[in-house]
DNA sequence: TTGTAAGCGTTATCAG
DNA sequence: CTGATAACGCTTACAA
């Protein structure tokens, strides 16, 4: 490794002579400095982050902690933050969670001890209203800035995140306008702010058309492709028999919707499919949805200007990121007029 | 930021005691290394590093440098790696070069100033014989893995990637099994020598089998949905009717794969579709395929193990995985016995 | 078992 | 414009 030390001996100059052409800092002659450079490429010198941030204190590393990268949403962001973040001469330190509060904690121990200037937090959510390494995280001042609602572990970080109770509002919105009048939600984990969220817009947005939000309509599914399809065969064990479904996310209509499919239902002839895209763009699967465009991008856009805020000493405000209805020929008018009123649960109407 | 000195300071020690004491090394006693340990975590000391790696010489960091991680299998082969790397105690620094020379350059040479103990590189594959970036890490002795095959220009490093011109094969053999005497090849770029193995691969399966491979059988394709869609449509324009297709990947198939079923084909009853699989199981298309399943995670693990090797200053010699063939209802036997000769390139059959 | 001195590669600071 | 000195937080090497 080639060190300042040996560019100031071939030069015959000391080594903060050195240091201070490469870094084009404080007044130097043009003349070494060039002769200085020079050398310095020749010898193939490449000065050390670390011994630099030693001395200055800030070591241009900013952390991101992401339950895993395989989630292509996270993925999006994640290549957003990268982006920007070298753009802004930082480099970045990644670690996944796996969505274990332990490992998240191990992971973020880490981070701090590489003297992250920042840190990106996607959180492992759980209810517990508090959690040791975050209450160590505010202590120490981290700059943290949550990817994700806010909980009440967390509550205090800034954050950033997507509107998703009110695109969820607006998927509800969407089919009550189709003329749906019985829309099944399949529901997603409740300890995720994001997903109870999306079950809250649904519900909203049917009491907003002064009906009433039927829990027999609601199915707890999961996050998979699989919960999708076993939340369908409930549902179709139960003899509902909604003209809608709208899901808490695209790998659960999918598996949903395949489901339907297998019995001879047509989307959206027979049934239409509503919910959030979380993969690709939905529009490859060969299943009709239609889904929230989230702002994956702009999610790591906004993340980071509110990290340079951070950065700067400002206070930062949390933001949250509209997401659009992507509209496709999945959901159409129902089939026919369903019974108004009805008491078994199969035909429960809102009203 | 509370440092050994604090500490020092607090229990009326030396810093080295106190470094000792933490460490556990060395013979401190039992009490006082208690005592110091308590304080430590009471006063919540993180040991900085950065400044233990100036001294010892290892960063404890590791590099890796991706296209982009949004790429599926990307994100799962560095989700290995990244826990791979946990468990040995390193940190991971990502950097995406997007395709791109000039910015997996700046990329590597950001991670060179991290002094990266070693670097996981996913080369952007370029025709040149040379490339300065890539000469400059072998002078350096920096500890390179390669994910992926080598080219020219990166030939000297060692190199983890998957049995692709095998695989490739395996799948055009299957297909001839099945009796199909026209299978359609969709191919990638040349510049990727995956890409390139892949279509060797059917070459050779095809000449294994006695038959001349048509090179009118032959589209160029790309990466993407799109490119697999135009693709197929120029096949048809060119009057070109295979009875079974093979892509490059995933995405590829199920773009041609789209184009047929608009055009009334099914699958795979009229026609047969095979490929590499690079997008979630695909089996959550709704689009029948046979696909390879690429050994994504063990791939993040083989890189890993050749890694420690070169850590361990041994020489490190490069793997290929085998690619498992996933079979599945999407491959049938050809609709009809081809016409064997014929002169025009519709019916252009092998031998 | 504990302490002292020195140094890792860099830059802040003050002096020339 | 350039140099000398000290320091960032930690650990190695040697001394007590």
């Amino acid at each position: 490794m080639v060190r300042l030390k040996d560019i100031a001996a071939r030069a015959g100059l000391t080594v903060m002579t050195v240091s201070r052409a490469l870094r084009g800092t404080s007044e130097v002659s043009a003349a070494t400095r060039e002769r200085i450079r020079a050398l310095a490429a020749e010898m193939g010198y490449v000065p050390d982050i670390s011994a630099r941030g030693l001395r200055t204190r800030n070591t241009g590393l900013l952390g991101v902690v992401i339950p895993t990268v395989i989630d292509p949403i996270h993925a999006r962001m994640l290549l957003a933050l990268e982006e920007q973040a070298r753009a802004g001469d930082f480099d970045l330190l990644l670690a996944h969670t796996l969505q274990q509060p332990e490992i998240e904690e191990a992971c973020i121990r880490r981070l701090l001890g590489r003297r992250i200037e920042g840190l990106f937090l996607l959180p492992v959510y759980r209810l517990a209203p508090e959690a040791p390494i975050y209450r160590e995280l505010r202590q120490r001042g981290t700059k943290v800035v949550l990817v994700g609602h806010p909980a009440p572990f967390c509550q205090d970080f800034p954050s950033v995140a997507v509107e998703d109770l009110l695109a969820s509002a607006a998927v509800t919105r969407h089919l009550l306008a189709l003329g749906h009048r019985r829309i099944a939600f399949l529901a997603g984990s409740p300890t995720s702010p994001a997903a109870r969220e999306r079950l809250e817009g649904y519900r909203r947005a049917l009491r907003e058309a002064g009906m009433v939000a039927d829990d027999r309509l609601v199915f707890n599914a999961g996050t998979e492709i699989e919960d999708g399809a076993h939340a369908a065969l409930r549902m179709i064990d139960e003899g509902v028999r909604p003209t809608a479904i709208q899901a808490v996310n695209d790998l659960v209509a999918i598996g949903a919707a395949n489901v339907l499919l297998s019995q001879g239902l047509r989307i959206p002839a027979d049934i239409s499919i509503a919910g959030f895209g979380n993969i690709l763009t939905s529009e490859y699967f060969r299943v009709p949805l239609t889904t929230v465009r989230q702002p994956k991008y702009r999610l790591g856009l906004a993340a980071m200007e509110l990290m340079q805020a951070l950065l700067r000493g400002e206070k930062g405000e949390s933001r949250r990121l509209p997401a659009e209805l992507a509209i496709r020929e999945s959901t159409a008018p129902p089939p026919a007029l369903p019974p108004v009123g009805g008491g078994e649960a199969g035909s429960a109407a809102h009203s």
